[in-house]
RNA sequence: GCCGGGAUGGGGUAGCCUGGUUAUCCUGUGGGACUGUGGAUCCCUAGACCCGCGUUCAAAUCGCGGUCUCGGCCCCA
């Protein structure tokens, strides 16, 4: 038997009714605030990520060469891919562009709990738009998504990269020698970070300041005592999610994505109860084009994890009503199998999802058949139903069944 | 790349330590009891020891290697 490849899962009917079910949401809730679907190709040159991750990258990625001799691989996320198309074929629409994204993504690592080599990312990228109304709308987003899907724990935390790049700048250390402290900070690494800083001259006191400030967290209030433009800056964002009605926001200015081209916001939000995995979603304000050889157009976005998203959904146990059928049709006798056809025929016809016995069951088999694919009706049409141009309608739930005209029963079963 | 658990019909499992006849049970699949009425019950049927090598008279069971998986570390754009 030939086994799946390490990482990947095969998604079965049930599971696929489930993962459609929170993808259109996704995409409806996209699109009702404005962002429109863009889809780019699933492999890329590695280039194009060696270019926004460094060419460390390579290691945790698919990457191989085509039988052309060119150096591709499959994506590893959505961002690049997008302003690689925006870049070579969107700058000239109206902006802000608000685009979103849903596909897989690949990714050559150990595979554990909420991880896969194949994952699923559904994100969002606002285009063009420098302002904290920008970044507000881009959180807003992802918060009425995740509200949307019905999941209640999970904390959205929101930062500033130039709170800590504004301390450091007074410190003396602007531009990029800040990047690698900035690096050790995102990752904890509090020992690294001090003698980097001290390094590169700053003073016991500057130090502290910094290391005190990545530990902020809470509501917007603890803002209260970060002074600079950025500190202003993430209070405007979180007023507009406020006024948009959005109150389950907090302030993280740990939050700090260690890479040179995050330019200002960043968020990310965790769900607690998936363990080590537990990110969900993240994002913020950047500045990719240039590398890709664009002009410099100022951009915020973020992914959401799609496969985690929907392992919270499950873990909290929300409820998710399976679909069905509407109408099962069942022939009582082998000469009412044309008219069952006829009927299936009729209610496909009509937008009305039907099914029919294939297997030349009997009645009672067919039912039960019927039942067990949660048909809301069966539609059973024998010698009787024949003679007067009708099928007998049985509502599977009471076990109620009429005579119905069979030229009515579409209307009837639209209802 | 590192550490530790695990893999038995479609799903869930017993058996493994202590090797030995036809591999347990539940559920699900197909058929029947019920040739015009489902969800209950009963009967029948089909269906599994992850792969390879080794030890042994004999391997689901013991050993080695591999694959996949679960949990954690590293990483996480």
């Amino acid at each position: 038997m030939i086994q799946r490849p390490r990482g990947t899962r095969d998604f079965g009917p049930e599971e696929m009714e489930v993962r459609r079910h929170f993808e259109d949401m996704m995409r409806k809730e996209a699109a009702l605030h404005g962002f429109r679907e863009v889809a780019t190709p699933i492999f890329e040159h590695t280039e194009l990520f060696t270019l926004k991750s460094g060419p460390g990258v390579v290691e945790e990625i698919y990457a191989f060469q085509d039988k052309g001799g060119r150096e591709i691989c499959l994506r590893p996320e959505l961002t690049a891919s997008v302003m690689r198309f925006f870049i070579s074929d969107l700058t000239n629409l109206p902006r802000p562009l608000k685009l979103f994204y849903f596909g897989q993504c690949f990714r050559y690592e150990r595979p554990q709990a909420g991880r896969y080599r194949e994952f699923f990312q559904f994100g969002a990228e606002i285009i063009g738009s420098p302002t904290p109304e920008t970044d507000a709308e881009a959180i807003g987003l992802a918060a009425a998504i995740l509200e949307r899907t019905g999941l209640r724990d999970y904390r959205i935390r929101i930062g500033h990269i130039g709170i800590l790049r504004e301390m450091l700048a007074r410190a003396g250390v602007s531009g990029d020698a800040a990047l690698p402290i900035l690096q050790r900070l995102d990752k904890k690494e509090y020992p690294e970070a001090e003698a980097l800083m001290a390094q590169a001259g700053m003073g016991r006191e500057a130090i502290d300041g910094v290391i005190a400030t990545t530990q902020v967290t809470g509501p917007i209030t603890v803002l209260d005592g970060v002074q600079g433009p950025a500190g202003a800056y993430i209070r405007e964002v979180y007023d507009i999610l406020q006024a948009m009605g959005f109150s389950n926001l907090s302030v993280d200015l740990g939050v700090v994505r260690g890479l040179a081209y995050y330019t200002g916001m960043v968020f990310e939000v965790d769900a607690p109860k998936l363990g080590a995995e537990k990110q969900i979603c993240g994002g913020g304000s950047y500045s990719l084009s240039e590398l890709f050889g664009g002009e410099k157009v100022f951009s915020t976005g973020f992914a959401i994890g799609f496969d985690r998203t929907l392992l919270a959904i499950q873990a909290e146990g929300v409820e998710f009503v399976r679909p069905g059928i509407t109408a099962y049709v069942v022939p009582v006798t082998d000469s009412a199998r044309m008219r069952a056809f006829q009927v299936v025929g009729m209610l496909r016809r009509a937008g009305v999802s039907a099914d029919v016995d294939i297997m030349r069951r009997g009645v009672g088999k067919s039912l039960r058949y019927a039942s067990s694919i949660n048909a809301k009706y069966a539609v059973i049409v024998g010698e009787k139903e024949l003679e007067s141009d009708s099928v007998t309608l049985r509502d599977m739930a009471s076990g109620e069944q009429s005579l119905v005209r069979a030229e009515e029963l579409p209307k009837r079963l639209k209802e």
